[in-house]
DNA sequence: ACAAAAGTGTTATTATTACACCCATGA
DNA sequence: TCATGGGTGTAATAATAACACTTTTGT
């Protein structure tokens, strides 16, 4: 039967958290379409490749992080007819979640790769091609898994403080927690954290207990937004 | 750039509950390859088709059924290199919700759809390609929505009773529910299910009123997988 | 009258929230 | 000693789970 070709690539949505807020790795376009825009990373999924080892082989040449240095899940794909000027182009999503990195590389084919806060890329018109809606959509669920799932752990380095996994629940989520129950919760929920010997007192005040992301793959009870502070 | 040229295809998860069982739509395979298997119903993407649209055309040729009547969705993407072995085929999934219908319906290039159990399906290595995969995954992601969303209603058609809603979540889940408890929880949960004026006793036993689904998108609290009868 | 399912009431348990209070460090 | 965050206790409220009991139909 006759079908019609597409090519085939994949984008990356690469959330991470700098000077409390949640920003988002883009590369800027150097050329046409869309030209000085900021775009989402990605590129053509090559010809013998899996579409995840495509995901993880881009995030690797713009960021140099590895799989287990990152959370990377398949977002969505986005395939409507005209989305690239040039062809018809079906690009898969992946989401990736990282904690604060040393300093973005500049991959082959990208200018320069950059972080940029969420807030401001989604309200100025300033991202190629669906880039806004991906960027919309991979925030969005970085949102909702961080009520059921232990993702907040992903933003942080291997090991971390109470309050630094606290502040990045409120930086994805905007909001205020009370730091004595979550602390309570995220250390009474099992298989959540794993404490470690460590203490620091990177956050100033009394010393506090290093902890490790633990095994579970849910939370139960969720973590729910509560409110104040 | 250079880039190679793929297939791109959706297939499609229509689940349905049909004598008390979890069942899905499948077609069977008219030639090779995995001749005489069954599969999941889908097709090419066309020339100048969104993704959606693709899988609401399949939709329609196997089921009769427009949007309006389903619950349709995109689940994931699949491509991995040798999935189909003809040729690089991209597969967008979409998972598909309805109400019992009348009779499937025989679609262009499809032998025969037919309803078959879920559970059935996944037990013997009965699918073709990838598909007891993209089943599992879009089982998984109706249990999970259960929970969470009103979806529960995308199996019952336009006006319905409290128990057959509860029956839903017993044959996804696999659970028995308690009546009295879900009969509160389902009713209380504000723009959960709006009350017609009509009832019926098509379900034995004292009248039940006849609801239709309301207009919420998320279900707070949500309806966890409770026990016992 | 009886079976069967609809629907309400009540209570024990568990989770959530708000907030008082003590602890251990750096400056 | 004081400010800063770490961490525990506790009581009011809300949600859940279990189950007794009443209601309204068909047969």
């Amino acid at each position: 039967m006759a079908h019609p070709a597409f090519a085939v690539t994949v984008d990356l949505v690469v959330l991470t958290i700098r000077e409390d807020t949640l920003q988002v790795l883009v590369v800027r376009r150097g050329e046409a379409p869309f030209k000085n825009k900021s775009a989402l990373p990605g590129g053509f999924v090559h010809e013998n490749e899996d579409l995840e080892t495509a995901a993880a082989r881009e995030l690797q040449e713009e960021t140099a992080l590895t799989r287990g240095e990152v959370h990377l899940e398949q977002l969505a794909t986005f395939g409507a007819p005209h989305r690239d000027p040039r062809m018809r182009v079906v690009t898969v999503a992946y989401l990736a979640l990282a904690a604060e990195l040393p300093q973005p590389r500049a991959g082959t084919d990208a200018a320069e790769a950059r972080w940029q806060p969420v807030d401001e890329l989604l309200d100025t018109g300033e991202l190629a091609f669906d880039h806004a809606e991906i960027l919309h959509i991979g925030v969005e669920r970085a949102r909702s898994k961080l009520e059921y799932t232990p993702l907040g752990t992903a933003f942080c380095p291997p090991e971390f403080t109470v309050s630094e996994l606290r502040r990045v629940y409120e930086v994805v989520w905007g909001t205020r927690l009370d730091p004595r129950n979550f602390h309570r919760k995220a250390t009474k929920t099992e298989g959540f954290l794993v404490p470690t010997d460590h203490t620091t007192t990177r956050d100033g005040g009394r010393p506090a207990r290093l902890y490790r992301a633990g095994s579970i793959k849910l939370l139960y009870p969720p973590l729910l937004r509560s409110t104040a502070a």
